[in-house]
DNA sequence: TTGATACATCAAAATATTTTGATGTATAAT
DNA sequence: ATTATACATCAAAATATTTTGATGTATCAA
């Protein structure tokens, strides 16, 4: 492997890890995982959060936002409509980083001194 | 199944949601990331991750308390030292939740109107 | 063309998280 | 006993996120 190619690695393994700083945070707020559940469903539109959760169309605009732009979900616009849907590919950077933490982490102890 | 069960049950996925939730916040800062990283490699104490990001002591113990409210990591002391190492149930739960997120996600269309 | 619906965006206020520097506690070495 | 090391905790300051209510834009129906 040549020096090019090395960083061109390093640099794609730090742009993932900002994406997956990104879907983190959009994890971490309990609103957004109530959103992220509703959307195992399927597709929902604002109105539909809005009926089964009581958050102000504002404030579900704001998270939704956020969702977006970690990568999370996508949008598709019917009329006066638009529907949200989890984002497969999202979920599936997530899974594999999910399974590098837990295949791959050592039990090696450390020992100072 | 009885009422009792099914409100056992709901209460424990309640419980579940809660948990994944605090692990979802402590994944949500990127200097967390950072140890949680340092961590696949075996135990660290917090002079190892003081020489390895060049973060200050403190700010090192603020960010170790959050991701072991969180249950992530655990800690066991030796002598002056402390080492954390990441917990294998909590990678456990995350990983079956983002199982749940994508095999049982539907792409089913929703339609307004 | 007027009014209603669905949603986005904005600025200000409210709230939460993070950082800093100082101090505290326990262990261990001299 | 004294000093040094490893880490925790604290209160204040800095910073970031979230909420609110108002306003804006596009689509549609009457």
């Amino acid at each position: 492997m040549n020096l090019i190619t090395l960083k061109l690695l390093k640099e794609s393994s730090k742009v993932k890890k900002e994406n997956i700083s990104k879907l983190m945070v959009s994890f971490s707020d309990p609103f957004r995982l109530e959103i992220i559940d509703l959307m195992m469903d399927g597709e929902v539109c604002v109105c539909d959060i809005m009926k089964l959760t009581n958050l102000s169309q504002s404030r579900i605009s704001y998270h939704i936002k956020i969702l977006k732009e970690a990568g999370l979900i996508s949008d598709r616009q019917e009329g006066r409509w638009v529907y949200y849907s989890l984002n497969k590919e999202s979920l599936l950077l997530i899974k594999e980083w999910i399974f590098s933490l837990t295949d791959y982490s050592s039990n090696r102890k450390r020992c100072c001194e």
